[in-house]
DNA sequence: CAACGTTTGTCATACTTGTCAACAAACATG
DNA sequence: CATGTTTGTTGACAAGTATGACAAACGTTG
């Protein structure tokens, strides 16, 4: 429902567009503020005043700069007043992050486990363990908010994990879960890993300047986040970005998702090694005894890798083709690849483009590579405060 | 670049949302109004006063509804105040229609044309002879947009129609030739044809309720228009929706565009006649036909109707895994044959569909048939006024 | 080094917009 | 006809930004 516009919600909107000015462009002048935003300067003094008192942003001399006039104080983020907790949740890892709203990561901790450690609760308490750990071992700034990244598909209203076959959950209410166990009154939002780690590539990584993007990434399963006019699409139920079941091939080999020749049968790691000769299995250390043979001209090898790049571009012209996409960024064991299949790649992406000419497509690799899905997570979870800094700011500490 | 939102924006919007709020729900009440915008009785009022100052609205009497208190007067669009001039261009046949506000269309003209008659001048000089033709039949309101509907790639920002491969246009200035050729100082926007059905039959027709939607049409081609969150995909260079060239066949046909396989070799009109062992290009009628046989359970009918909903449903299974919709509305062809492929295309999409458990998708027909392009495309001409009403009255009446 | 031009922060004031509360108007009910 | 309910109207109020005058802080120039 369209709700109609206050004039605090005015305040609301200029404070978020300052903030985020800042963030994308980092400490900027009053003046520069005022170019950027178009508001006046006694606005921009308002504005940054209000910020100033919430302690989110600081207020410091300006460099000299040689030209005639005043000089304009410099604005920059306070990376010492709030941080959030991201919380990643994978398959043989989980790990928890507390980043600052500079984006530096102020500490983190990784820890893998065994594949018979999954189950909910199990996860849960692994996750509060490391988080008292974390908290413990290193000082920061009081936490506003908590992320949380899953690889599965999550309903981003309520913070359920309504599917992740790898985990093997189904309806978890994960949010709720977390906010109970961390036991500090935070909110934590919940997201897709893949739809997160688009988010930091857009912002901060291989898709800046970017406005419309996909971004792929996957080693045995195959995900994907999409930017679509610079928002990260969600979905109706907030399932997009299975770009990993795009149906290539009709004759293909059967998916575990029930269906036929999904895309990710085609260019998974599994369907790689196999076209090599190697252990479907073998994970990443089979992937670089690969790309090592083909670089010493292995002909099954460069056959698989050859393969891969074919498919790989049948997703990404499907993708590019109903999108309009501007860029493609790949991630994982398609960033790996990526190099030794570059010229194919581009090649049979010519060929199945959609009247090609005049359209340049960017295929690049991932810029952020295993930091992306914290660097995305924790986005999420500034996500509140980016968008109502006073309220969240009075809420949390008024 | 964003903007400083200031007091004028916060009007507008408003406004914009009141005028937004009428033409979706029809007349509304004052108070129908208040609790619709969570505005106050007293903005409502100035913002109804302002649009009724502008001649967009008209306040009447109410219905007696039998409830207690003081009746609350009854808002509704003044259909008779402005309009626009809708230019649809197909390959063989262009059309033109004035439409109010409210959405009625006062006058239509359309005229086919033979295949030799495509080239850019004679289409311009065809499109002005009808609506001269149109615009001394009908009385109608005052002119205050243009909107332009092609069968190609359009862009949106500067109204280019950057390639329409069945007119054998490139690079066609259509927005400043019809300006020019119209010589009324009209604003004309141009859009892909299946992009603005998707955004009539979204708003008016067969997607209302959706946010999430598909519109699949094509006879001989496959064109689609995409609403994500609400909104049209345009994408990067405005050439989103060619979801006819998504890849789907590795070992199929070669298609038009110089790819292989591409989803409309599958389910376009040819490929369908074909395989019931019909005329390729027999058109509309060998269609009819091949649904006569199967009606008559022709084995060659069916089979070939057997087909087209597993290539269909291929296609489908793409979008929605690859975007979680909600809605898929079939138009054209596809609508046509729609009740004869129902159960084999429901199955199909079960199993193609990731983690299909609890996501309904609604797969519909069109409900607007072929005045669907017309009503999107009156829908473009008017954006300008719904996104502004004050200012686009006020520069034209002013 | 003093005068000048330039740029920018500050402050008081004005304008716009929506809210709020009191009141009046128009309806149904008994 | 008295009462309760709903809603339009009105004027005072609050919040937000714009405007314009002024002062502060810089470089340049003689």
């Amino acid at each position: 429902m369209s709700i109609g516009a206050r004039t605090s919600h005015l305040r609301r909107s200029n404070l978020a567009l300052v903030l985020d000015q800042l963030r994308r462009r980092g400490p900027s002048s009053r003046s520069q503020l005022v170019a950027a935003t178009g508001l006046t300067r006694s606005a921009i003094a308002g504005l940054v005043g209000e910020l100033e008192e919430l302690r989110l942003v600081i207020e410091g001399p300006s460099e000299p700069d040689g030209r005639p006039g005043r000089p304009s104080p410099v604005v920059r983020i306070d990376d010492r007043s709030v941080a959030v907790l991201a919380i990643e949740i994978f398959v043989d890892e989980i790990g928890v992050a507390i980043v600052a709203l500079d984006g530096s990561i102020l500490g983190a901790e990784r820890r893998s486990r065994p594949r018979a450690r999954v189950a909910v609760a199990e996860t849960i308490s692994d996750v509060t363990a490391l988080v008292d750990q974390l908290d413990a071992a290193s000082p920061h700034p009081r936490l506003i908010g908590c992320g949380a990244s899953v690889t599965g598909l999550v309903r981003d209203a309520d913070g359920f994990v309504v599917a992740a076959p790898n985990l093997g959950w189904t309806d978890v209410p994960l949010a709720r879960l977390l906010t109970a166990a961390l036991d500090r009154g935070l909110a934590v939002r919940v997201g897709n890993d893949a739809d997160l780690g688009a988010l930091a590539e857009l912002r901060s990584g291989a898709g800046v300047g970017s406005d419309h993007m996909v971004y792929v990434s996957g080693e045995v399963g195959v995900g994907g986040g999409l930017i679509v006019a610079g928002r990260p699409v969600v979905g109706h139920f907030g399932f997009a970005g299975e770009i990993g079941h795009m149906p290539v091939n009709p004759e293909g080999r059967q998916c575990r998702c029930g269906s036929i020749g999904c895309w990710e049968t085609e260019v998974g790691e599994r369907a790689l090694l196999a076209r090599a000769g190697l252990d479907p299995d073998g994970g990443r250390s089979a992937v670089e005894e690969l790309l090592d043979r083909a670089a010493g001209d292995d002909r099954a090898a460069l056959a698989a890798l050859d393969a891969e790049a074919r498919w790989l571009a049948m997703g990404i012209a499907g993708l590019v083709n109903v999108l309009d996409l501007d860029t493609v960024v790949l991630g994982g064991l398609f960033a790996r690849v990526l190099p030794a299949i570059r010229r194919q790649l581009d090649e049979e992406l010519v060929r199945r483009r959609y009247l090609a000419a005049g359209r340049r497509v960017r295929v690049v690799g991932a810029a952020l590579g295993a930091s992306a899905v914290t660097v995305g997570t924790a986005e999420l979870a500034f996500r509140s405060l980016l968008e109502d800094p006073a309220g969240v700011m009075n809420a949390t500490f008024g």
